[in-house]
DNA sequence: TTAGCAATCCCTGGAAAAGAGGATATTTGG
DNA sequence: CCAAATATCCTCTTTTCCAGGGATTGCTAA
């Protein structure tokens, strides 16, 4: 099984090798430490299964992962990160990855998870079926790009008038933003809104 | 140099177990994967040097730097995160790090870092230094205990009145604290003040 | 002991945001 | 293609916030 893998910490990458280096069938590709590279790879071989970070400098690994599947239908992907959001595990998953590991996984679960992909089977791991499962809160919730831009803005501390003419909007239109990202959020008003984007890293 | 490790990412562990196997004067003691099995095994023995994740599962690696170095003053502790967010860098630092390293840095990078620090010098990874420097005024404001509380409540959504009512005195009074808070975070408004109460952990 | 700060209280007026409606293009996905 | 999502624009009312002031008490550190 020819794997390959997709992540920017090198210290992952390193783990990872570490940990795959004794399975006999296990052939290492190596890896790209952003998605542009990946898919330049990609070009001149193609993997059996690719193991991708979520968090991409270029380009999150949620979108990478449908654009390789599009284009190598052959290549399994499986989604790696620190975290177990629940959000993102599903968006992969609707991205057509075949599993999710956690970066706190061990030798086991990583070749467990392998070895269920290339079977044909899906995995996911344990915490993250779990969160999966329990479908309660953690949940990032999802916003548009434009409802992203503004509510950088507003954590600069903007006004509706000064996004408006930053945006060339009309200030009407931010406020629309803003409600629908308090209401998203289900935030009372600004400073919750701020304080939960902050904790969930929107900004 | 004797070296332990504290991360709850077992690919990390690997990854920079992998890392730092080659090197001859290195001594791996082995690694923690919370804070309590860290702190269970420096009561048998001490390592020159830790590697701490700011993340752990029971306790930050902020808070537990700090007890450590309490504890164990002989024992440095390098600073290990997958983001270079200024103020965890800066409180990890103020609590005795000696060091700050990124995950995707690279084995020189580490190497270096761990030289640096067994030689008495303080080594901040590139991107570190630079967040810190870029950010001058990363320092926290000093803020009252009723200041504290008041932000707390604001951040929670409340209005002036509810604090005033949570908290058994007039609204101008609470007015008045939050005026305090804009100009002691040399904050505009709201949205910007509890963007950076929560970046600076106020929150 | 005196200066400084924390915490409390008070006022006014204008700016901004929240809340509740509704409306219309333009993408985008199935 | 059509429905859904997204982005855009509008009015009106109420509430909250922001920016100026000024003032009293009590504690603490120089």
């Amino acid at each position: 099984m020819k794997v390959f893998i997709v992540d920017d910490h090198y210290m992952v990458v390193e783990g990872i090798r570490s940990l795959l280096q004794n399975e006999k069938n296990i052939e290492w590709l190596g890896h790209a430490m952003n998605a542009a590279s990946c898919l330049a790879f990609l070009s001149q071989q193609q993997p059996d299964i690719i193991l991708m970070d979520i968090n991409l400098p270029d380009k999150s690994g949620i979108d990478l992962c449908k654009e390789v599947i599009e284009k190598y239908p052959s290549v399994a992907v499986i989604g790696l990160s620190t975290f177990n959001q629940q959000s993102f595990i599903q968006k992969m998953i609707d991205n057509g990855a075949s599993g999710y590991v956690l970066k706190n996984a061990t030798q086991e679960e990583l070749c467990e998870a392998i070895d269920a992909v290339m079977a044909g089977k899906q995995y996911l791991s344990h915490a993250a079926a779990q969160m999966l499962r329990s479908n309660d809160t953690g949940e990032r919730p999802i916003l548009t790009r434009r409802e992203i831009e503004v509510l950088a803005l507003i954590a600069e501390g903007m006004t509706n008038n000064e996004i408006a003419q930053k945006l060339f909007i009309s200030s009407t239109t931010v406020d629309t933003h803003r409600k629908n990202l308090l209401s998203k959020f289900a935030a009372r008003n600004t400073a919750t809104l701020i304080k939960m984007a902050v904790q969930l890293q929107f900004v």
